[in-house]
DNA sequence: GCCTAACCGAGACGGTACGTCACGTCTTTTA
DNA sequence: TAAAAGACGTGACGTACCGTCTCGGTTAGGC
């Protein structure tokens, strides 16, 4: 579902000429090749955007109420889809959720579209919102899932707070994508961070047999 | 050090009337008021920060080539200064860092400040590299000097990578400063972190004495 | 025809929004209105008149490329309608010509636009050039013209350089409009040039019958 | 007498450092190098000038008031000294004189230098009214009691008006130098104007012998 | 032979205007 | 009625000069 998306939800008659949807995705990919041909977001015009695409200004801002709208947009459009877990076990639907994380960051570091779209949604509290509650929070519902399931199954101590155990695992692989891209996102990553975390957070008795 | 104090250590003959260090606290002064006012970082133009500071744009430009590096320094200015170290224990010091993490991630809400600048400065990588190697690097070498004082004083499993170990100890403080600031940052969040990383991280036997 | 018409003639499609001539007439009047307000030319600046105007400034440089290009257009709105000759004599004809210049310098000294946006253009050669063409010399073909319809006619001496005669008639009343306006310029001044150069570029002996 | 020599005639005590004349020559002769390299008027800033002289802004200042006041003293230096009459009549009188303006309009054009600034001091009214009151108004004068000799001594009509008749000599060489210096000032075109002139403001009867 | 006032270069200072660009809105024609 | 085109008022951009004001460092008299 679009921001942008303001129009009816029931069609309305349709009156005169409908909106081409080849010019919605037009102009969404001209903003992506944008970003993959190195343009800094800071030079992002809605003008250059305009004319990329070769469409009329007035055409997205019939669409986006403006730059930051239009970014959301593009920023799910760009996002890898939600990750099928496996469910053998807490660790390893964790590791894929990891996994999901270290390759977005991989892919933003190489098409260099995510790392900024995303610190621009940042910058707006209104942006940021509809992309956290679009994006990020249902992924977050996802986790926070899989860790209680894990309390049941005795997989995680039960004196944890699951959102703070959440935070630990997300942060560290954060902090590798955004904070220090530098130091690179080696494959085993998301397993070393899963074990080395679950190995103290793990009840220091084994459950009841 | 300024960023702008890209003149020479020995002090050149000093030619010409000298730049008026009162003119460039006021201008640093004139951002933070603007953003302690609420006005929205994309609002803060030169020309307008110029007119609060009661200043010719030039003044500005002939210290800082741009709006990045100006807001470089007033994060620098903002930033809280480096916290003494108790030195009792590698988990005592690493509360203490935490802690710090956690009153500026207080004081940015509370401010208004330093949230915004800091994702405007993450927006250039030029400028983002110049924060970095100011303000985090240091900070961050004092984490992992902790932590590999702590390998040797017995507190640290040695299999563990330190790097990796700083990630997670602050990637959980920093989610909840910047990705979930609504979480609220309690008051004894630094210690809860610590304790429930190292409960994981600590040696399965002590080290042989 | 407009200097900034530099249009094709044939009309090409017209797209897009064509230009208000309202705001065209609006610019130029409000040119006017500054000086006859007293503002010294050097005062006049895009942005004045931008603001007098009630327009952006890239209305404006959309039309004209810099001031000067504006003070033409300015000119020549202002420039008296070419004089109607009587046609009954070079002598006649002569005097309405000048009487037109003589008019105009009564009209710029009052109305303070000419003089000052006439010196103005000069000061840029292209500029200058474009004035010439446009206003100057036809002006100047018209006397040229019954100059030597005079020398056809018996009325001029024929072994006189006619553009020198010309430069005669116009330089007397030149010196008196631009060069030393406090002399004034008396009712019958043109019929005075007019009739005291004659009297002297009369041939000697009637042309033969 | 300089424009800038406010300096009071009674030299006062004269305390401190005097006024160094080759500074004031050095940034003279700086504006017309400047104008001979072909630097448009309008480019040339008191801070260009004090650049090309060596000369910081405030020695300029402190001289003159402003560029208008500067070109004066430049127009000035770059006058040619007043032309020695031979005294043997009228006419030979009128021939020097318009010879020097003549000569001038060749210099100017050779040197770019006379034509821009006249015409940029013609700008100004008051800094006109300086080089108006000191070059012009001289020459002017002696060229009236040139006419006026001309009158006593029967080689002009005494009912003409002595200032018309000099507008008239003039007005022809001005119109040849300012108006339209494409078409040359051929050696012989003084003699030209004075003769042609003449031939008609000559009296009717030669004087009684 | 100092003292000291004014000069000199350099350049910072608060401003104003430059000409360009992008904003978001509006008017055209064309489909 | 949508679409491309582009004009419109607004206002920020970064630069260049304006004329004034410090700076440190000469240069002359007058003591």
């Amino acid at each position: 579902m679009s921001l942008a998306a303001d129009r009816p939800a029931q069609p309305a008659p349709a009156r005169g000429r409908p909106r081409s949807e080849a010019v919605e995705r037009a102009i969404i990919e001209g903003v992506m090749k944008l970003l993959e041909d190195g343009v800094p977001l800071a030079d992002l015009s809605i003008e250059r955007v305009a004319r990329t695409a070769g469409v009329g200004k007035a055409t997205i801002y019939r669409r986006w109420s403006g730059k930051e709208e239009l970014f959301v947009d593009v920023l799910r459009t760009a996002e890898p889809p939600d990750p099928e877990l496996p469910g053998t076990s807490m660790r390893d639907d964790l590791v894929v959720l990891l996994e999901t994380l270290r390759r977005r960051g991989l892919a933003s570091r190489s098409s260099a579209i995510m790392h900024n779209v995303y610190v621009q949604a940042k910058c707006s509290p209104r942006i940021w919102a509809a992309y956290e509650a679009s994006v990020i929070a249902p992924r977050r519902a996802l986790a926070l899932d899989v860790l209680r399931r894990g309390q049941r199954d005795g997989e995680l101590r039960t004196d944890i707070d699951v959102e703070l155990a959440n935070d630990m695992f997300v942060g560290a692989m954060l902090v590798r994508t955004v904070l220090r891209p530098d130091a690179g996102l080696p494959e085993g990553l998301a397993e070393e961070i899963v074990d080395t975390l679950i190995a103290g957070l793990r009840p220091v008795r084994p459950p009841a047999q």
